[in-house]
RNA sequence: GUCCCCAUCGUCUAGCCUGGCCUAGGACGCCGGCCUUUCAAGCCGGCAACACGGGUUCGAAUCCCGUUGGGGACACCA
């Protein structure tokens, strides 16, 4: 029983693309499910685009989804010389060999291969020169086969089969001494024991390139796996075109966690016609056979309705955690600090089924807390009418001789209330709701007060009555 | 240009491997209704797809070939 060891490879050349999570996902659903290992490595040998923030943002969007390592994470920078020996390796077993050109140059011909249709591959001009000990500069190219084919089984796609008449020699150490991201990987995939290399759709035509590097170094080549593509709703390629692609920017939006990962779980497998899954039920069902092999199209719509699901159905004191930093970026820090979290999971349930994210609910919640109500204009000036005032003073009166709150009693005694007036609810229910919550949609107004209290809601009552006389605030 | 991948409702998908159970199922969104003190939520219903053309077969969404369309790769980027 072979161990499974996976990993997950991003670039630090930015944020942590919503791309890579559900690449590293999906890594780790399968390390999960098979007891492997998850393996977090940052793929930085390219130092004119790799920053440390980067490095920084993929630990933290990792961290944020809950996708936890169990190795790593490594840095390519700090292997240099692991690459630069296998590199050496290769030269003296005659598979690679110095090449002379320059970038100008190589970059010059390409172009005009490109210019003539022709395919823009290197001609391979130094192959044969032998080069022993460069002069100047000088990258170092792998000697690629040239006949015969490359068949990967991959995990997701099946057979696929690649005449290696269509490869060409590519660099593997360039004249800086840096590896090349095809040399870097399959030397960093050997020595951690990768198992299975699952990546982007991207990499796909790379797979051919690196399976003769894995053999010329003597190394087992590991299974391959190729997850389709997110697209837009164009089909083009996600990018921020299309909205958000960094995965904390969906945190600063309001969205779940939880809910995130199961809309991306979602995005290109399967199981059946089930859409919500536990963590756990995702590492259990999770298999490729179920991975769709074409792309898909990125759909905000159905991601805010899963993560109104989660905030539905995720324990209220879970939520309240996930809202209370929302609270204090939008001004409440104060009101928040004074409250208890029991009282902040009951305002979680009060407004959960109205709010699809967390900045939505910051802004239902808000006027529960203090003890003044803040009216909306608008609503104030509707309802809360010099005709209203002698009704609200009823009301008032007849809470005021309850001596605590109790949602049946006062809610028989306020129907009671509408009979006698001959009215219907609706007439003194708005009224009553601006009075409460300043606004003209609320939850049930039985909830508002129980969260608000018999004190605040006498209060509020009083406020909105003092409203209503005067036509002022 | 060359090579590779892909193709079911607008979108995510089930079904395809192991042809008949498919007058193609579910979900998001949209439309209509119910519920209702507001706003939601919930419930019920509706619209909507096998890219096209050839085969194979008694029978094809399912297997084969081609066409078209989409995507990706061809760097001293990853």
């Amino acid at each position: 029983m072979s161990h499974v060891r996976v990993r997950f490879a991003p670039s630090p050349t930015g944020f942590l693309h919503i791309g890579g999570v559900r690449t590293a996902l999906f890594n780790w659903l399968f390390a999960r499910q098979q007891k492997g290992v998850f393996i977090l490595r940052i793929e930085d040998t390219d130092q004119s685009r790799s920053t440390d923030e980067s490095i920084h943002a993929i630990i933290e969007g990792m961290q944020w989804v809950g996708l936890d390592w169990d190795e790593g994470p490594f840095r390519q920078t700090e292997r240099m010389d692991l690459y630069r020996s296998h590199a050496m390796q290769l030269l003296d077993k005659r598979q690679a060999y110095w090449c002379i050109c320059t970038a100008e140059e190589l970059e010059a011909r390409r172009k005009d291969a490109e210019a003539k249709g022709l395919s823009p591959r290197y001609d391979g001009r130094c192959r044969n020169l032998a080069i022993t000990k460069p002069t100047g500069e000088a990258a170092l190219r792998f000697k690629a086969p040239q006949t015969g084919e490359t068949v990967v089984d991959d995990l997701i796609k099946g057979k696929i089969v690649f005449d290696n008449a269509v490869l060409d020699d590519l660099i593997i150490l360039r004249s800086n001494g840096y590896p090349t991201y095809n040399f870097s990987v399959v030397v960093d995939d050997a020595l951690m024991q990768v198992t299975h290399v699952v990546r982007g759709d991207d990499h796909l035509t790379n797979t051919p390139r690196q399976v003769p590097i894995f053999q010329a170094l003597g190394f087992p080549v590991p299974r391959f796996g190729h997850l389709p593509m997110i697209l837009g709703s164009d089909k083009a390629r996600l990018s921020k075109r299309h909205g958000a692609t960094s995965i904390m920017a969906y945190k600063d939006m309001g969205y779940l966690p939880e809910a995130m990962v199961n809309y991306l779980v979602r995005l290109g497998w399967s199981h059946g016609d089930q859409e919500v899954f536990t963590r756990q039920d995702m590492i259990e069902k999770f298999a490729w056979k179920n991975v769709q092999t074409s792309a898909a199209v990125f759909n905000p719509d159905k991601l805010l309705w899963m993560n109104a699901e989660y905030i539905k159905t995720s324990p209220p004191n879970h939520v309240a955690r996930a809202l209370v930093p929302l609270l204090e970026q939008a001004g409440l820090k104060g009101e928040v600090a004074a409250v208890s979290d029991e009282w902040l999971a009951q305002l979680v349930v009060l407004v959960k089924e109205r709010a699809k994210t967390l900045v939505e609910m910051v802004d239902w919640v808000k006027p529960y807390f203090g003890q003044a109500v803040v009216f909306e204009e608008e609503a104030a000036r509707k309802f809360l009418t010099p005709a209203m005032a002698p009704v609200l003073q009823k009301l008032l009166a007849r809470f005021e001789s309850f001596p605590s709150f109790s949602k049946q009693t006062w809610e028989e005694s306020f129907k009671k209330l509408v009979e006698e007036e001959g009215i219907k609810m609706g007439q003194l229910a708005q009224p009553v709701r601006v009075a409460l919550t300043g606004r003209t949609a609320s939850p049930g107004l039985f909830e508002v007060m129980d969260v608000l209290g018999r004190d605040r809601t006498l209060f509020r009552l009083r406020q909105g009555i003092e409203r209503a006389k005067t036509g002022q605030a």
